[in-house]
DNA sequence: GTCTATACCGAGATAGAC
DNA sequence: GTCTATCTCGGTATAGAC
C-alpha cells in the first residue's frame, strides 16, 4: 500500500470526477483525501518537526482549508500519530522486524541494505531524525512512539545476534544487547551528519565499512 | 545549576559574543543577570528545543518579565546564539579541539573520557541532541552552528588519526575521515538512546567497548 | 465533506513610563 | 534596568451554514 502512489492517483481522479456541488469542484472521496493529507503531513513534519509545522500549511498543500483538514483528523496530535503509523508501515515493508534473516551476518547485511535504501530517501530519514530528536523531551507527543521503536528494534537485532552466537557463527563472548545498540547508534549518527551535510558524507559506504569491520571482530 | 558558578565560566563566551551595548552599563550586576538568564535558557532550550521554548517561561524562572529579558538579549535568536556559544565554551574546557592529545589512541581515549563526563550531564547532552535534531532543517537558526560544529569536530579528529597513521601507530590503510565520522556518529547515536531510555543504556560503557574494539582493528 | 467565520490563546517584539 | 501596556501575528480548535 503505497500512499504516495495513491495520492497521485487521487489528484488526477478527483480533478476529473469533480463531484463538488456548487462553485468549486474537485472534492475527493474520504479515504483518498486522507491518504493525500497524510503524505503531505509526513513531508511537513519531516521538514519542520512537529512544533514547527502548522495545520494551515498542510491544508493549503492538500488544497483544502484548515477546518476541512480537521474534519479528517480531529487534532494535530491525531494527525501526527497517523503519520507515525504510516511511517512504521512503510518501514515494515523494508525490514520485517519479526522476521529478520537467520543469523548474525545476514541480519547485519540486511541493515546495510536498509541504509542504502535510506540514502535515496532523505525525506523519510529526516522525518525520523527530526521527530526523534524532538521526542527526547518526555512530554512530546511522539515520546512514547520513539521509546517503543527503539525497544522493538534493539531487542529484535539483539535476538538475531544471539541466535548467531548460539549457532556458533558469532563469538561466544559477544554482548548482543550492547552490539545491537551500537549498530543502531551508528545508523542514527551517520544519518544526522548526512542530513546536515550530504556532501561530506557517503552514508551507505561509511555504514558498510563499519559493519564489515564489526563482522571481522565478532565472527567466531 | 548555580548561576554564579557559571558566570565565571561564561566570561570568555560573553566577551566573544559581544552584546554591543558598550561602555555605559554596570557590568557587575549586568553580567550576573545575563549569566543567570543564559543558564536557565540553556536548560529550557535543552528541554523543549528552540521552537518549544518561550521567552516568557525563561523570564519567569529568571524572575523578571519577558520585556525585561529582552533588554539583555534583543531577540530569541540572539539568546539562542549566546547559549550555543556558552555551550561551546563549556565543551572547550573538556576537550580542546585545536590541541588534541598526540596520536590516535590518546585522542580516542580522550573521547571516552568525554562521554563518561557527559553521562553525568544529561541536561547539556539533551541541549545538544534536541537542537541538532531540530537544526537539520535548513532554515533553523542553529543550522549553521550545527554544520560548523561537525566540520570542526570531524576534521580535528580525522587529523589526529592521520597523525597516528604517519607515526606508524595506526594502520596505513586507515580511512581517517570515515573513521572520525563513525566515532562521532556512535557518540551521538548512543546519546539519543540514552536520553530516550536511560535505564536500558550504559552509555559510557557501551562507547568504551566500541572504542576498544576499534583500536584493536586500526592499530598497526 | 467542505466551507466561512470566529473564538481563543500564546508567542515575540516594541513604546514609553519610572 | 525593569516594568506595564500593547501591538501584531500565527497557531489550534469550534460553530454552524451549505
Amino acid at each position: 500500500m503505497d500512499a504516495t502512489e495513491t495520492a497521485k492517483r487521487t489528484a488526477t481522479a478527483s480533478a476529473a470526477t469533480g463531484r463538488g456541488r456548487g462553485r468549486r469542484q474537485g472534492y475527493a472521496t474520504g479515504d483518498a483525501r486522507r491518504a493525500r493529507i497524510l503524505n503531505i503531513a509526513l513531508q511537513e513534519f519531516g521538514e519542520n518537526g512537529y512544533r514547527g509545522t502548522s495545520l494551515a500549511r498542510i491544508a493549503e498543500r492538500a488544497e483544502l482549508t484548515q477546518a476541512g483538514l480537521l474534519h479528517h483528523f480531529r487534532s494535530k496530535q491525531e494527525l501526527l500519530t497517523a503519520v507515525l503509523d504510516l511511517r512504521d508501515a512503510m518501514d515494515a515493508e523494508r525490514l520485517d522486524l519479526s522476521n529478520l534473516p537467520d543469523g548474525g551476518e545476514p541480519t547485519l547485511l540486511a541493515l546495510v541494505a536498509l541504509v542504502e535504501h535510506n540514502a535515496r530517501q532523505p525525506g523519510i530519514v529526516q522525518l525520523f531524525t527530526v521527530l526523534t530528536g524532538e521526542a527526547v523531551t518526555t512530554d512530546h507527543p511522539a515520546h512514547g512512539w520513539a521509546q517503543e521503536r527503539y525497544r522493538l528494534l534493539s531487542t529484535s537485532i539483539a535476538t538475531a545476534l544471539q541466535h548467531g552466537v548460539q549457532a556458533g557463527e558469532l563469538r561466544a563472548d559477544l554482548d548482543a544487547t550492547a552490539c545491537a545498540q551500537q549498530v543502531m547508534a551508528m545508523m542514527d549518527g551517520l544519518q544526522l551528519q548526512w542530513l546536515l551535510d550530504p556532501e561530506r558524507m557517503d552514508m551507505a559506504a561509511t555504514f558498510r565499512a563499519y559493519i564489515d569491520g564489526l563482522l571481522k571482530q565478532i565472527s567466531a
